[in-house]
DNA sequence: ATCTTTGCAAAACCTTTGCACTGCG
DNA sequence: CGCAGTGCAAAGGTTTTGCAAAGAT
């Protein structure tokens, strides 16, 4: 049976609370806060679990570690997860959601190709580095 | 000054006639079949160098590591790599590339962020896998 | 008291680096 | 020859795992 720890809320809380996407080591820099002796591999261990529980979402974004979000349940479709991409912000490094899509994607596969899903993601200077 | 190897002319050669995106792992192997004894830190040397050399493009997928590819002149554009996206096999883990590009992405970026670039990554069946 | 979760340290995994040797020019 | 390039082994950075101790129920 599973347990309440206060690891575990500040790690959920961390990731719950920021309206990005986090790192671990950012996941880890957050909770810290509400738990200074968290250890990175309980972080680890509790974005593991939460995973596999859907309670986080994976990000994976194109030659970075693996982000994790709070399930976006905003347009809610039969508990699916809301379809939206990412803005990678090349000053400060931080993602953040974007919630559009450009639309005709499977049309530029290759003839006999089937596509299942996709990514966009991008890059630039968020409204703060842009002021910066 | 620049000498010509065995071990370069072996890892140029498995990106070039690859005609898709190879990891470390995989340009390793190939070109192994022309140079046996070459080493993997030589490998991951040379792809370096080619990079910094422009001789190859590097690729990065969502929560894949780096991939390395011949650049690809098509249009070509004042010496330009020709910007593309990759298709990604789920079943055979290649990666592909295609030539469209969906239009108005920068309008997809929250007010007051600023886009430099994106990429795009389709996941799916290759024409193979479609047919096994 | 039980049994999950934690912290710490070590291992695993991929990539990079130091160093002596090879071999191209 | 001289020095760029190579192989090997060791080191880095990040994530995972083993294990004894802590703590939630």
């Amino acid at each position: 049976m599973e347990r309440q720890t206060r690891q575990k809320q500040a790690v959920m809380q961390a990731i719950e609370t920021s309206g990005r996407s986090l790192n671990a080591a950012e996941i880890w820099s957050l909770a810290q806060l509400e738990v200074p002796s968290l250890n990175l591999s309980t972080v680890y261990r509790q974005i593991k679990t939460l995973h596999d529980e859907a309670q986080v979402v994976r990000v994976d974004l194109p030659g970075q570690p693996p982000r994790y979000e709070a399930p976006c349940h905003a347009p809610r479709t039969r508990g699916h997860e809301h379809h939206h991409h990412h803005f990678h912000c090349t000053g400060c490094e931080q993602v953040f959601p974007i919630h559009g899509c450009p639309g005709g994607i499977e049309r530029l596969a290759p003839r006999g190709f089937q596509v299942q899903s996709h990514d966009l993601t991008l890059h630039g200077h968020c409204a703060a580095c842009v002021g910066a």
